[in-house]
DNA sequence: GCCAACGTTGGC
DNA sequence: GCCAACGTTGGC
């Protein structure tokens, strides 16, 4: 069992529109980063648990959870020409970019935001919180997941 | 809007 | 394979 954290620009895609699809799940599309890539594509499992985070806004924070709905599969937007996260580089029959599926779990009652999370050391090593980290997926591990849970 | 940090590209 | 130039991320 893995835990993940996934960034999105609010104004882009915020944990309400996911809450708002009809069926509570979205493909997260858009990742054209490698590191963030095989682990979509390789690593998170169905039903693995994801914090999703707001990042680029007001109070960048952890604004609630979800899950890991589908396992890594080809993104499909990097094959259309009119999309924005068109590459064409990545070819149908040999796809370069992944994404899954997640499905919305719970809002927290508050945002956790990244100035909070600085400032307890038992979350000092997570590699949010590292200067110039610039992933937008990231592995939790259980210890941090359970200590940010209890800050809600 | 600024800018530091980082990833990618492409010439050589 | 090096590295300068460029583009992007994302906090502030």
């Amino acid at each position: 069992m893995n835990y993940w954290l996934m960034k999105s620009e609010p104004s882009e895609f915020s944990i309400d529109d996911l809450k708002n699809r009809p069926d509570k799940t979205e493909p997260w599309d858009g990742v054209r980063n490698y590191q963030a890539r095989n682990m979509m594509r390789d690593q998170m499992k169905k039903g693995e648990l994801v914090f999703f985070y707001h990042s680029n806004c007001d109070v960048p924070g952890i604004v609630g959870t979800m899950t890991v709905h589908k396992e890594g599969y080809p993104d499909h937007t990097a094959f259309d020409p009119e999309d924005k996260h068109y590459d064409p580089k990545s070819d149908p029959d040999n796809p370069r970019w992944f994404y899954v599926d997640v499905k919305y779990k719970r809002k927290f009652k508050r945002t956790i935001s990244l100035a909070e999370m600085r400032e307890h050391k038992a979350l000092k090593d997570m590699k949010l919180l590292q200067k110039g980290n610039r992933l937008s997926i990231m592995p939790i591990t259980k210890k941090e997941w359970d200590y940010i849970l209890k800050l809600e």
